[in-house]
DNA sequence: ATTGAAAGTGACACTTTTGTCACTTTAGGC
DNA sequence: GCCTAAAGTGACAAAAGTGTCACTTTCAAT
């Protein structure tokens, strides 16, 4: 009934990532997502009003996808199962953390825009919860440091996946060694 | 024999900071740094042909005073003194990385700009080596883990300082936490 | 084959940022 | 007191980004 699209919901979100973690948010532009999709710019605005909607779409669509993830955490009973599958997850969202922090830039202007936001905020309580509960599992079974803040275990292990891998050790390697430093630390234990 | 300036260098740098932390390289703009020190924008362009030079000589000024600091990791003989001395360092300059980031993202357009691309890469090479050296040492002196990647180490120890402090835990605390997980982990060990 | 709904486009007016320039202001040396 | 060099300004034109609209293209159901 209707003409082909040339670009899928999925092919735009992955460009609006690539390029928001390129360019930040003030440098994201229409202009440049279509280029990259190689569509005009005005086709875009059949889809989203402006730059603040798109975003907030895609980043309700990034948290549902990690969120979908995050969820199955619980199906885990032991802590430590929980621990290598938050692990695996990061891995393969090394940068949820920044992009969360990218969508705090949006400015909410009007009362559509103020609705998706709360259901973002709400994703992100759902996230942090989780969060919180794996960390509270790891103290209950004594595995993890009781005096640590639970907020600093929380972002220690979401920063660690940002650390820039320069001289491109192979990346198993690279796992392991962020696992243990996370575990154990850097340090060689004399105890 | 001239007329008193409005701002210090010292001001206009501050200020160039908190913009690119707050807004990112192609947020920043003349008009909100003008803004920000009670300038007219046409006045910065007595200082500065655009906003790469700017961003360039705002890099070099911050890499000055972050390598003079650095630098004098050197006089302390033992590694244990020189990984105290680091994380205090990296206390007061929490963000060093994260510019650093962002001059990545700086185009060098032109020849002037290439030397000043030329002589910032210098001063991050530097930086790189002296921490690669804090870390053979510790490697050397049996304090540090032999088969983690020195660039991991490196840039664990950088990106520590970024995790941010939600819950507004009380500093000290925060750092002392941050020096353990860096050193033993977070888990606790049964050996 | 016709047609209408969704997809896509180029052109337009508007806003924001950029870089320049002729001009004014100010303070210290003479 | 006057001069002048550096500091600062407002106005301008050009460039880049935004949002809209009338228009064309395409597909499939009839």
């Amino acid at each position: 009934m209707a003409r082909e699209r040339k670009f899928s919901d999925e092919d735009l979100f992955l460009a609006t990532k690539e390029l928001l973690l390129d360019h930040g948010y003030e440098g994201f532009t229409f202009g440049l997502l279509a280029e990259r999709l190689e569509v005009s710019r005005s086709a875009l605005y059949k889809y989203f009003g402006n730059k603040e909607e798109l975003i907030m779409e895609f980043m309700m669509y990034e948290m549902d996808q990690f969120m979908d993830k995050l969820g199955k955490i619980k199906e885990y009973d032991r802590f430590e199962d929980q621990f290598d599958y938050l692990l695996e997850l990061m891995m393969s969202h090394p940068n949820i953390h920044q992009l969360i922090e990218i969508g705090r830039h949006v400015p909410v202007n009007n009362q559509k825009l103020e609705e998706k936001n709360e259901k973002l905020d709400g994703l992100h309580l759902n996230m942090y919860q989780s969060l919180i509960g794996f960390v509270r599992l790891g103290k209950e079974e004594g595995k993890l440091k009781a005096h640590i803040p639970d907020t600093l275990i929380v972002g220690y292990i979401l920063q660690s996946f940002l650390v820039p891998n320069f001289a491109q050790i192979p990346h198993s390697e690279w796992v392991q060694s962020i696992k243990e430093i996370i575990r154990e630390g850097m340090f060689i234990n004399n105890s």
